[in-house]
DNA sequence: ACAGGTCGTGAGAGCGCTCTCACAGCGGCG
DNA sequence: CGCCGCTGTGAGAGCGCTCTCACGACCTGT
């Protein structure tokens, strides 16, 4: 669809080679050399022969556009984060979210389209341009509160698939998650093993549910060993390094016996890091820390971060298989977590 | 284009609205409401108040393959990333370039689409595909050695805008680069101002010009203040963490003299400040360190890292900028290269 | 031998849009 | 008064593909 623009000496733009001449040089039909190309099994097998060698010596590529205007399948899906570019620029998950799904897309001969919506008005304007058919199915990523959108595509007839459960809780929605839940509650039964007396938690933002799950896992586990929640010990952040310096400096002036820390997110965790750095206390002699994420920093932290590992490239790949699944119009399991796993480093 | 399964209710599947309806509602022909949706001019104000209140009425979305069809235009560019997932995976670097390149990419109304070709059979199948007219334009992130698919690719008719100076130097190539000569020169300049005596440096993939260019630079400040460039001093990396610290313990057994390092990657110095540490060494009392790009991590290293920066997502920018100019058909400056900065923090 | 399949194939419609062309209406000029 | 151009509009072709339908060739069973 490149618009080839006439060259000044005048001679015709070159274009690809359509199915029609596909078809007559290999001596047969338009309609079965779509078929031989399409993979049906109801050609000869010297049609198809011929069909397959015309194509391979003209460099033959189909026209996506002209198939997608007749089968109305764009064969294309949208990777849409809606988050922040600035969240989105700082945060390598996504990267790695993107990868997972890039891999397996690709492997079903799909584009990928990579949208960021990140203000309301955005991501209407996205909703219309997905009404407008332009995409076979969405992978979201990061979606926040009680927002609607998934429903509302999937109203449209566009097949959605959720990174992180929705805290509307709506089960007609499908998604793919971390087990936060079980991961909270092994950081924080890690703290309570390595001895620490006063274990606080700085939590992610509680608008979306790995925010709320880790948190719940820490109380779970605080509760199963016979604790209190003190909330004075839960301090809440935003999954960002900032976030969590100010949270541990806060944790710190309100108790300053507190002896560890889970961190609901690595980039957290460094902002502890450095907090307790600066207010002079060691790591993790006078406090433990634990992360989440286990992205590539956690490794490169003085001391190495012990963590929370999810599989987030995984989480990706997971969620680009169920949405082709949907979108061939199957109906595969609509929630699916994945397990998660400690990583023991230096810091707890 | 989303095939709308039948209900097994029976009724019609939904079908957005076509031109020929708001141009049916408006009371207009088809011509002259896909005039008005385009921006055509030559409309009577009449005529065009009515077909935008029909679309607006009927949430009409312009079907972009039968558009695509006739104009000979997918309205989409990609963006390809030729490097292997692992390193696409672990370098924050490509996410900035995304950001960048997303932004006025999606302010032309364009489609962006994401590929990663990380080996020659990958880069072959998206020539193909690019053959076939799929994307009216490429953007080239991370090209390596002599790498001819961006003249494979203009000679295709798809115009393409490469991240870095192609070492091939092919002057009809267009292309965004930082100035790493300056910034590598920079770098060391403020290593010989601090007093270092014996300045090393870990190199960048010596098939990648930037790798060259930042050597390149770090020999031409040595030289310009009359010393000598010492083989021994010139450790080769490849802008992984990984890679700095081998090269950085390499540096330390060849001559455990060395007071100063440029490291051509902040992932490289990260490194460096790993092996320096295990080898009991201070930064920078023992040696000062300077890193190359600024990324989030370099402000998180202990001590902070002094480093230069390159403005990565206007680089991304940049190059959609340049691409969006050369599919309207007009023929931009070849070559652009973007000043860097040094940002001095703890470890120089 | 013939009706009733199955199988491979081709003709042709049509997906939703753009764009060329023709034309009607109208004002200005010789 | 006839002719020019200029402006707004609509009719209609056709982009490259898929898919339905019809059809001839070839089997099978009675």
């Amino acid at each position: 669809m490149v618009q080839r623009r006439d060259p000044v000496d005048g001679h015709v733009p070159v274009r690809p080679p359509t199915l029609e001449v596909v078809a007559a040089r290999a001596g047969v039909s338009r309609a079965t050399a779509s078929r031989v190309l399409r993979g049906a099994t109801n050609v000869s097998d010297d049609a198809r022969e011929a069909v397959l060698r015309a194509a391979r010596e003209t460099a033959y590529a189909p026209n996506r556009a002209a198939r997608s205007l007749v089968t109305r399948r764009s064969d294309s899906i949208a990777f849409l984060v809606a988050e922040s570019e600035d969240r989105l620029f700082t945060d390598p998950y996504f990267l790695a979210m993107l990868r997972g799904a890039h891999s397996q897309i690709a492997a079903s001969g799909l584009q990928l389209i990579f949208v960021i919506a990140s203000t309301p008005a955005e991501a209407d304007q996205f909703e219309h341009y997905a009404a407008g058919g332009h995409v076979d199915g969405v992978l979201l990523v990061s979606l926040h509160g009680d927002d609607r959108l998934p429903q509302r595509l999937e109203q449209l007839g566009v097949p959605t698939v959720i990174n992180g459960r929705p805290l509307s809780g709506d089960p007609s929605l499908c998604y793919v998650d971390s087990d936060n839940l079980s991961g909270g509650r092994a950081a924080t039964e890690l703290l309570i093993a390595r001895g620490a007396r006063r274990i606080a938690t700085i939590t992610g933002p509680q608008d979306m549910c790995a925010g709320q799950d880790r948190l719940q896992g820490y109380r779970a586990a605080l509760t199963d060993a016979g604790r209190t929640v003190d909330q004075q010990l839960i301090a809440f952040g935003d999954f960002t390094v900032d976030g969590g310096t100010r949270a541990m400096h806060a944790l710190l002036d309100a108790d300053p016996d507190v002896d560890a820390v889970f961190a609901a997110s690595d980039l957290t965790a460094i902002g502890a890091l450095r907090a307790i750095e600066q207010a002079g206390r060691r790591v993790p002699d006078d406090i433990a820390v634990i992360g989440f994420d286990d992205l590539r920093e956690a490794a490169l932290t003085t001391p190495p971060l012990t963590t929370v590992r999810q599989p987030i490239a995984e989480l990706g790949q997971t969620m680009a298989q169920l949405l082709v699944r949907r979108i061939a119009g199957e109906d595969p399991q609509r929630a699916t977590v994945l397990p998660v796993e400690v990583v023991q480093r230096r810091t707890a």
